[in-house]
DNA sequence: GTCAATGATCGTGTATACAAGAAGTGCTTT
DNA sequence: AAAGCACTTCTTGTATACACGATCATTGAC
């Protein structure tokens, strides 16, 4: 737990929300939460604020506190929103590239290979991620790494229910490869085209995504 | 007065920052804004945890809030994310161009003719925001858009300084006028290139914004 | 039977009280 | 005189109390 129960109930709480614990549209009572884990309500409510902040939940005066619901054209815009950011971080990283970096890439996009390769989408799902993220931090821009990383965490269980669709594994694999070549050539354009092609939902990738999105 | 303190004290505070009435390192005491306000504490509590949350602000447990001091460089990769997205919304501006958008852009961007032939910075300072809001909302991404405007918000005190700078009122407009003929004639590429020069800090200008933030 | 008005109930918004940690101050000791 | 330690004070973190608005149900009228 962390060092303050403010801190510690925001992260629970968006954890909560992120694993659909919580799903869209239901309501967070704030004497519910406090008790739940033990707290008054004072804390819940500051965590709560600092939800509402970042856009995770939406508070309505004297209405309560409802988780947001982004619907599947939101979804969209914002993984339209993450391939620019994607994009931006792939082509610095490409022109800034260290052996550091450099590492980290290629660890896991290895690892990458191993759970494509094992057709293993739940581990293909982390370690993608650490392969993504490990790009953002190749691009050495600490605010757009931040902004990448935050708002991966909100598309997080989105991205999650894309790799379920047929091949997706495979293609994304793939797909890594070419980005890989890319920012390991230098080539800063080229790395973030791909990177925008691969984080976006282009044609029928939208439509996977509304009906994975309404099976649940 | 907004409908609850809490949140009317956020925007407050806010400006306040934005505004550079709190300067960056200082320290923000609750009972000190509380009683300024003339509110109790909780409010002010409540409206420092959303501006952490938003980054503005960043609380140490146990030691208080004080004002984040981005400092040039960070300053300077925001701007480059900014940049980014508002290539972005520039070529989708292009690409889902209306006529109530088209007509928003017109009459912002007049406003900021005038602004500019008059050499009047504060002036063209609020006009050319409102000139980039137009383009924002023309892309039709609600996502994309809150992002610019709050990312904007938190440039904004940077943007203007960066207006004091010799012959850059005329420059700025000059390239308006080839970002709004781009979007019309539907070219999304080239309106995403120029807002990305437009908006960015290449070269001489990142010197520009480090002289101004260190001479205030 | 349906709709509207009024009162009861529940939950949020704000203030205040209390607990606990951090920073500053003055004393002692070397 | 300088450094270390204890104590005091100030500020933050959390809980609780109270006030006010919203929601819901019940009752009455049409």
């Amino acid at each position: 737990m962390s060092e303050n129960v403010g801190r510690w109930l925001r992260d629970e709480i968006e954890n909560s929300i992120l694993s659909n614990e919580f799903s869209p549209g239901e309501r967070l009572d704030e004497m519910v939460l406090a008790t739940r884990f033990g707290v008054s309500r004072t804390p819940v409510r500051e965590a709560l604020m600092q939800l509402d902040a970042i856009g995770l939940i939406e508070i309505r005066p004297r209405r309560g506190a409802i988780v947001i619901d982004p619907g599947p054209h939101r979804v969209y815009e914002m993984f339209e929103v993450m391939a620019e950011l994607e994009g931006l971080a792939g082509s610095l990283a490409a022109r800034r590239l260290d052996k550091a970096s450099r590492e980290a890439i290629t660890a896991t996009h290895s690892r990458c290979e191993q759970s494509a390769a094992a057709g293993d989408s739940d581990a293909y799902y982390y370690d993608n991620e650490e392969f993504h993220k490990a790009i953002y931090a190749a691009g050495r821009s600490e605010f757009l790494e931040e902004q990448c990383v935050q708002l991966h965490r909100r598309l997080r269980p989105y991205r999650r229910l894309q790799l379920r669709v047929r091949n997706r594994l495979s293609t994304s694999f793939s797909e890594h490869c070419a980005i890989v070549d890319a920012i390991f050539a230098g080539d800063g354009d080229e790395a973030r085209r791909l990177l925008r092609t691969h984080v976006g939902i282009q044609g029928e990738r939208f439509s996977d995504l509304v009906a994975s999105m309404a099976a649940r």
